[in-house]
DNA sequence: CTGTAGTTTAGAGGCTTTCTAAACTGTTGA
DNA sequence: TCAACAGTTTAGAAAGCCTCTAAACTACAG
């Protein structure tokens, strides 16, 4: 069945990423990963989990989040200054960002060229190369 | 002399901007502007402020760190989810982040080569395009 | 089953930023 | 020159997001 199926492959998945599979990393994997691609705040995952009657506090949602981003089961994408949101997709790939609803929406990285960048500096090495396309609404 | 001539300089320009030139806008558009490409964070001007023996309260440089930035003499850069970087240059360009250390430094929009980039969505405008060369220190 | 290391939690606390409302100041016009 | 007013500044309170703490809980090895 296939919710069995869900199940045991997050199970695996925690595992696998050398964290113990608790009943809130759990539920929390499968709010972010069973919907394809999501970009969350904290707080909107919370909010969620509450909704779907998955008691977890707000600080383990922070601490999974932070755990998810540095085992790369998530990514984190800086474009608000007040907020940080969280993108299930971890392939390389850029952002639309809708300043007025601050919504962000994906951009695969073959539907951009980005060509002759400046090598990095002496004794650092490259993290990442964000692309923001920044667009507001009309009028 | 050439402080006076900045001083009417820094005057003229928040005029023209719209802004009454009061004692704390002018000291702070002089700390902003009079050393080339900066990046700063509204705690990081507030200090140097202090410094020099200006007294400004932090709300006042947010204040003007926002007019700044409403009417184009300022830049804001978001990288860092916890804090804004304001920064004096608004040519169109792009950014190295250092993760380690928190610095900014410019990229010339010439050495980066930005092609084929998605059209934005219907009902919206182009507000800005960010590229951000993530770094960090070696080894 | 039991011990233990890892995890979760509520609540306090930190930090950046914004708000409030009272005091102050640049400017305009008489 | 000066009064009057709109715009500006301010300290301090408060909001908002996030982290810390230390006590309770839980997955899991043995």
């Amino acid at each position: 069945m296939s919710t069995q199926r869900t199940y045991t492959d997050v199970i695996e998945r925690l595992k696998s990423a050398g964290l113990r599979p608790t009943r809130q990393r759990i539920a929390l994997a499968k709010l972010l990963f069973e919907k394809g691609n999501r970009h969350l705040t904290a707080e909107q995952l919370h909010g969620e989990a509450l909704e779907q009657s998955v008691r977890v506090s707000l600080a383990t949602v922070y601490n999974t989040l932070h755990q998810f981003t540095e085992c790369g089961l998530l990514r984190e994408v800086v474009v608000d200054p007040s907020r940080s949101y969280f993108d299930t997709n971890v392939d390389d790939h850029h952002h639309f960002y809708f300043e007025n609803s601050g919504q962000l929406h994906d951009i695969p990285s073959e539907s951009v060229r980005l060509a002759d960048l400046p090598e990095v500096p002496d004794g650092t090495r490259l993290s990442r190369v964000d692309v923001i396309i920044r667009v507001s609404d009309d009028d």
